[in-house]
DNA sequence: AATGAATGAGTATTCATTCAT
DNA sequence: CATGAATGAATACTCATTCAT
């Protein structure tokens, strides 16, 4: 037949986009069918076409759509935290948890599903994500600069010191991440006590001492940002 | 036709593990096809079932071999550390980076394709990982209970001490796990410094000073438990 | 690709019940293959997916429709015949005897392979069939009844006159229904011979005089419906 | 490895027909394979073609034992019957009843299962058949020249009272055979009941009086041959 | 006499995708 | 904008059969 009376292409589109990343988080990439998704957006599998060109294009497109998410919420909410690396590190930590326990679904499909893109794409998300690790990176490098983080005692080149920068962010990255694979939003933990742990881990982590939950000003901060958060829809 | 000349069972079998690992650890559980697997041990698709009865059951006894020798090889190392806290830390933190490094395809079989499990091998492979997951959080516990790890200043109550135990045991475990993503056994970083520096992480991240790495008696200690691991076969 | 000019879906549907059906009956369910039957009806296998959730029901629906048609007929049918046993038995014979002469491949597909069904869909095969005995066993129960028909002297209890005449009921279909592994539509045999010689030897059994094919008034009669059953085109 | 201790080829290959029938007569030959018929046996697939060089030439074999067998056994119990056409008849009644709800599954093979042979192998089949049916036919021709089976009235031609004895042998063979569908050895009918009712049927379907059972002298005898054919095996 | 390993051809079924309507 | 019909290539799995041991 013809157009369903009232249909919307964009709001098609944005029903696709989020019926592929619960399928896909749920699922798999490669075990989630394009029936499927069409019959849960409710409508026929060659209807996908018109929106995606390809199965592969809209995972590489949600991921994307993610990691440009990622990075433009934290361009927005770092701008108000200052240059100093305690308080940047607290925000990064608080707004990474908040973001990787909000959209596990989506964190879920950027991260585990990178061995399906063609390899423009993957290059394309590759680069995304190194943007989002450097921020870290950045972070980390200043604060050891300053004498504030404790890495490693006694390490003298600069090309060592920066390869400990570089493993450590990958360490702090992926203990901060894992915290999606079993938190639980509806769980006995409250988010805030998560991320105080999270927190607390993290600076001990570097030596620093883990006085952070209490009284800090960043601590009161981002629950406005957190707000923002939670209410805000991914750009697609 | 019949038998090949001097085919053997054993090997076979064997081979497809092997081979298995090696597929699904690049292109996916999902991705990977019978065909693939036959050709790469130079059988037929049909003559894989003599060996398993199904795709999902290779997957689950994969996964299991796994988990049991992981479980068997510390059972046998940690015989040697002794009961003090900081020492099993220490010989976990180095076993689990050994491990994880120099087995990191099986690791990843294991770890990324809990989803493709029927839900019976899901609760067995998930009963073992807790099994592991409970060593670390034994070490933890004890830790905290004899005052030398600080996991959270000013928690009171028992109930939430272990839940805090519990989320640190995780993200400890993300963080170590994660080595096996990045880290090339053939590039620039030695595996020595590697332990070294994420023994310090680990160490730090519950308060402990990181003097650990130059005159612990467990530091040297490792290197044969380790020897004998890199030689290791598994026992499938 | 895609759809081929100018196809229908329920003409393709018809085809590919067609199809099976002489397939079905030639070689038997088990050893038709989907191969097969798309290649008959100029598809792709995959195709007749798109109408049949599965072999095994695109059989049961097979099974299903004909014995539906089966009973419409006769409903139809047997309005114009009255309650005189005798009459009714003559109209039965001479419908069935038509019937399965005329289709004998749905007959032998319907009777041939209930083992292949799944349990559900044998049930509700074999409750059809079981309203056509009943139609039978009705004619031969109100026949002894009104003492015309004798099945067996000195029967005494209610139960074995009514466990007499299912048997009985059983006998003759399986004496009617035979006639289609041997009768051959193009042989030296008229089809108006073959109801005649049938019809004696079922009346006969029941103990009837055979002077039924001279001037009964039914013997005209079944010309017209005959005509129609000729004609007719199964309503799936 | 090599021979089982105590192993018999003899018996092997009689256990290889018993489990065959039953597991045909159950799922049907397409859907019998070779390693449920070894398991049932006890032995490696490749262990059946020591006995029998193919699937089809198994199915050949049993139709052919069985066919063999059948006629062996009339061949034998017939002598004391004499040349009386009514006589003659009731045995046969007599004696197929028996033979076809005592080896239901043998029989079930025999029948149903022609389609599956090989050409050659199908005209032996049927060849067999043939001379069974012949044995039926021969006494109808006898009872209709001595003026004692009432087939059809006013026939005048040979060949054409020829073929009416044909078909009504393949009715009444029909209809005996259909016993094997439905009748349970363990159920509430007698069997004595059963074939009772079936000679009476037959009787009268002839046009004969169905005085039969009762002082007819050979109602006593077929005990004795039934008898022995209860107790005897299939001479494979 | 029988096994254990393997084959090769096949099976039903699925799936991403295409395109006339 | 969307459907309904179809494709073609692949997928996991099965099966009768073979034959070195």
């Amino acid at each position: 037949m013809s157009r369903t009376a009232g249909s919307d292409g964009v709001r098609t589109e944005s029903e696709i986009r989020r019926a592929a990343i619960e399928l896909i988080a749920t699922h798999g990439f490669e075990a989630m069918t394009m029936r499927q998704l069409a019959e849960k957006v409710g409508i026929q599998p060659g209807s996908v076409y018109r929106y995606f060109p390809s199965k592969g294009k809209l995972l590489a497109q949600l991921q994307v759509g993610h990691l440009d998410f990622l990075l433009g919420k934290w361009a927005e909410e770092s701008t108000a935290v200052g240059s100093a690396p305690v308080a940047r590190l607290k925000a990064f930590v608080d707004f990474h948890i908040r973001y990787h326990t909000l959209r596990r679904q989506e964190v879920f499909v950027a991260n585990m599903e990178l061995r399906s893109l063609e390899p423009e794409d993957y290059r394309s998300v590759v680069a995304l994500r190194r943007r989002y690790e450097k921020i870290l990176q950045g972070i980390l490098a200043d604060g050891v600069a300053q004498g504030l983080f404790h890495i490693r005692p006694g390490v003298q080149s600069a090309a060592r010191g920066h390869h400990d920068i570089v493993v450590t962010s990958f360490a702090i990255l992926a203990m901060l991440t894992g915290v999606g694979t079993w938190f639980n939003e509806s769980g006995r933990m409250a988010k805030q006590d998560l991320i105080d742990l999270y927190t607390q881990l993290v600076f001990q982590s570097l030596g620093l001492k883990g006085k952070t939950s209490a009284k800090s000003p960043s601590s009161s901060k981002p629950a406005s940002p957190g707000a923002r958060l939670e209410h805000a829809h991914l750009q697609t």
